[in-house]
DNA sequence: CAGCAAATTGACAGCGCTGTCATCTGGCGC
DNA sequence: GCGCCAGATGACAGCGCTGTCAATTTGCTG
């Protein structure tokens, strides 16, 4: 049998209980006791049961990060970072791949919830902005933080300004000299597609410039849906279809690209292209693609720290702001 | 306070243990009591507290997938199927990232297992064949399935005939014409580099060919490498160079295509290019990749119901063969 | 140095379930 | 019709920890 709190206490020369105190890092322990039992923990290699742990104090100690997103590398960042907060505070994390648009998605999610009893959620676009489930949550008096929600008033996490991002790419655009630019559009529920689409706009209407509807083209932040744009945008007349294309996101941008050979287009010298996100594809295709680079990491790392912020009745958590970089590589170069 | 397991038991008429014995599927209890716990297990809304099952029982219900591969799409495939298993059998599933070359390599998966107290393992390449982490299990005995490990003989888990569908997939090359064909090697410490190479060089076999040395080249399952090894390749004399290369993945056949328009041969006109796991990023470059489908989401949910069949000591686990299949796209062309 | 409040420590019950073992029940052979 | 056995059910303790509250010690003040 392994070694349990008792047998600390014992070999401490203290109680059970104040072998738990110094565990969890209550107050009221004298820092002599409380070297004394790390000590005798650290001698004898002693690790808490988890699941007494659990059954005692009524909480799980698990946080579970639900998603509904087809990018696996943006998915990947984002439960790396959530992970990596819940290691630093002990606790376990649960993943929890979902579809969005099922009829009895809230359902699933509380039978989830009802099952593993998360003590938190880390939601992640486009969960972050589903009304039926926030309402739910909130019902449920379950907490949890956001990544990127598209409305942040009331809420915790983590957030980029991405309208700056999109615009100060877009003012990238424009110091090269295009001046018809387009923009692939990304997914209508991702508040996302919202901002870039904002951004892109902001910075045509600060440098004087109108903003050509043919021009702004509808996608989904898939690949195909890049090329299904694309071929609309390079079917135009020579004199009005684009020097540049702004794409909402990597793998439409990837789709540019593909369409822009497809359409004997060579990439940047007859047309630039442009991302978002800096997934790794935006290195893996030719030419590499400029685009934001996005903290995914640190934003799951984030969001998770402002939730067991709250979790661990340390705080309020906050929704936190973090940077951005615009990565400037090869697939954009100054207007013909 | 939620419905706890005893008051089912008061509902149903029965004792606790009953219903326990209904929750768990044992033996010795007639229909008709089972089926009047059910319904009071149903109509209540009856949920287990996984905390108290564990500490009774002395088991935590606790799947964790162990990782350390650079590729997120193979990952979150691999994930998604052994989720989808452990849901089936009501375990939890805990993700583990890991550096395998790490000096504490094996210290840490053990503190780990400490902590988390995982019933079983689900190991994925490379950590699969990690000797020393092997030793240290069995030692520990804790039970683990593998996806795709070097050394299959006493394991359970999934695989796939690598050698088969790498060589059907240079058959392929072969009877488009191609005689010079390249082949790309990965990562040393993954098996499957081992495979595809063998199943590269059965196919020349076959053919009564002899293998060019020149034409089998390093890499390391990265872009990057794929573009080194590709410009050595296409920096061969015209007339010893290939008239096709094999990537062993598809992200060094990306590199390839990306290098083959730094030296200005068309894809697949001047030189045909396939991979191996068909990957997103397989259709998301142009010209479209022919490659190996490989079913990452099976193996993972295979592999995963393996070591659920060993942890319910409802039997042995097996290594089980999956299929693969070749998926000819745009990338591969007759020999000119 | 007595007297008191605050800080520290400990005793004990119990979280919700399952393992063990005792008890009960029904069906069968003679 | 009785005894017996296997199968079905239940009683009870306890898994390893923490919450509550009581007991004890410490540090001050006058």
């Amino acid at each position: 049998m392994r070694v349990r709190l008792e047998d600390v206490a014992r070999a401490a020369g203290v109680s059970p209980k104040t072998v738990s105190r110094v565990l969890n890092d209550e107050a009221n322990v004298t820092a002599r006791t409380r070297e004394k039992v790390r000590a005798a923990i650290e001698a004898m290699g002693y690790r808490p049961h988890p699941s007494a742990r659990s059954l005692a104090s009524n909480r799980s100690f698990l946080v579970a990060t639900l998603y509904d997103n087809p990018s696996s590398n943006y998915l990947t960042e984002i439960l790396g970072g959530v992970l990596e907060a819940c290691d630093q505070h002990r606790y376990s994390m649960l993943v929890r791949p979902l579809d969005v648009n099922a009829a009895d998605f809230v359902a699933r999610v509380d039978a989830f919830i009802s099952h593993h009893r998360p003590e938190g959620l880390v939601l992640t676009p486009p969960i972050t902005d589903h009304a039926a489930l926030l309402a739910r949550l909130h019902e449920r008096g379950v907490r949890y933080a956001s990544v990127s929600p598209i409305e942040r008033a009331g809420r915790i996490g983590a957030f980029m300004d991405e309208p700056l991002a999109a615009r100060q790419m877009v003012e990238h655009l424009l110091a090269l000299g295009h001046r018809r630019i387009a923009h692939v559009v990304g997914h209508p529920a991702h508040g996302a597609s919202r901002w870039r689409l904002d951004g892109y706009r902001a910075a045509l209407h600060a440098a004087g410039m109108s903003c050509d509807p043919a021009l702004v083209v509808q996608g989904d932040f898939s690949f195909g849906s890049g090329v299904t744009a694309a071929r609309a945008l390079f079917s135009l007349p020579r004199d009005r279809g684009p020097t540049a294309v702004f794409a909402a996101n990597d793998d439409m941008a990837a789709g540019v690209i593909w369409t822009a050979g497809e359409h004997g287009l060579a990439v940047p010298r007859d047309v630039s292209v442009c991302g978002f996100d800096d997934t790794p594809i935006a290195h893996q295709i030719w030419p590499a693609l400029t685009t934001v680079h996005q903290p995914s990491h640190d934003m799951g790392r984030i969001a998770a720290l402002q939730l067991l912020e709250v979790l661990r009745g340390r705080g309020e958590g906050a929704m936190v702001q973090v940077p951005f970089a615009l990565r400037v590589r090869e697939s954009t170069a100054p207007a013909a």
